[in-house]
DNA sequence: TACTCACTTTTTGTATACAATATTTTTTAT
DNA sequence: ATAAAAAATATTGTATACAAAAAGTGAGTA
């Protein structure tokens, strides 16, 4: 008796979450095009629904759709990457405060697995996973502040992060960054609101001040390797 | 010779701007439906162009879209509202410092168009299209500050503080802010970045402090009639 | 070789047909 | 007359067909 694994029902969501995670992972580079074509082979959809999801993508910033020409991992310029840190910078000091007055031991326990995720990543070279895990962190913390509208925003800016990174770091190896996090779990645990503000103030300048100037050339890669499937 | 008055090649981009004005000048109230068929008479395009354009709301907050139900204006909840003007406070304040340092004559001059404009709308009873004028002054400031990211966010916001007001606006007359857009601009004139910071900050907090807690009952309203066509 | 023009192929944009779901109306039974 | 069930209608969801635009190909010319 064959088995019903039909999963079935793929939504456009499902294919923007996969395809943003690929482009979170950096195994989509920014300049990448995605022709809807291959988008519907692969998740087995029409171009209804894929267009859909590529639409969705462009609104958080992900993608970049140019008329008649397609649709594109978005390059953000040096402005762009300026603006996102500073848009961070607005917006997670005082979120993580109030993260810091919320938290409980189940928000705690969740953050430090964030953690402990991110350092298996690391062990196995996996950058992009890791570097998908981090911005993870930076949402979960909003999401203990219980600011949904903050949180959205925040997703965008720390896709759009993701690009920046890929585009602007400047040393390819670690991400040095896990201390910062820990410290911040720290903050969180001890409802220290305004270490928390100071931590992730300071976390974002981190950040930044490894970014590089200059620009980077694009590399090409297969949609079907990049998405493993 | 007929005329050449053929307008033609309407985007969803366009409807979106038209069924947005709707809804920031209280033509279409929160919990309105808005029917894809009807607007598609309306605007004399197809489904697939309308979809495009209720989606595009909906990402910006001023639709929800309920699966197999239909688009709606939103009806932001009492969270919701608060979580806005939180949100405004943490972008608004900066951008406006920022804005004091780079405006110029032309920007002041815009500004006070701004105002002027609000005065005649509100001196003749358009209370919506004074409101809708007013979100359009704070997001000028963001322009002249050049911050395109936050702008982008801003207008988001400023699309929901016109749901929120909508909902919860505690009087129905006059909207007295236009003495701090006023000050604002003076501020901004003088290029001082501290008066404007903190002058924005007030008139959020005042803005704020006018919304009622209770839920009001939503009006039905004619679609065709709102948009006036 | 380098270039351009025409032609072919590929890819995206829009409208429409059909399917699935929700809503309204009608029928039927108590 | 009321309520439940069933049928009819209306509305949204998805796939597909066709149109329009862009990208690619190759012959011909300087």
């Amino acid at each position: 008796m064959p088995a019903m694994t039909e999963t079935k029902s793929i939504t456009a969501d499902k294919i923007a979450s996969h395809l943003s995670q690929a482009v979170h992972e950096h195994r989509l580079q920014p300049g990448a095009k995605l022709r809807e074509d291959e988008v519907c082979d692969l998740f087995g959809v029409s171009r209804t629904i894929v267009r859909q999801a590529l639409r969705s993508m462009e609104f958080e910033g992900l993608l970049t759709i140019e008329k008649n020409r397609g649709a594109f991992v978005s390059k953000p310029t040096l402005k762009e990457a300026q603006e996102v840190f500073q848009a961070r910078a607005l917006l997670e000091p005082s979120t993580a405060r109030a993260a810091a007055m919320r938290a409980n031991a189940g928000d705690i326990e969740m953050l430090e697995r964030h953690i402990k995720d991110e350092h298996v990543a690391l062990d196995q070279d996996e950058a992009g996973l890791a570097l998908k895990l981090s911005g993870d962190f930076h949402l979960e913390i909003a999401r203990i502040a219980d600011q949904q509208t903050i949180e959205q925003f925040l997703r965008q800016l720390i896709s759009r992060s993701s690009l920046v990174i890929a585009l602007y770091w400047r040393r390819r190896n670690a991400l040095c960054e896990s201390n910062a996090h820990h410290a911040l779990v720290d903050a969180l645990r001890n409802g220290d609101g305004d270490s928390a503000e100071e931590l992730m103030k300071g976390h974002l300048l981190d950040i930044f001040s490894q970014l590089d100037l200059r620009e980077r050339a694009e590399g090409s890669t297969s949609l079907r390797d990049a998405l493993r499937l």
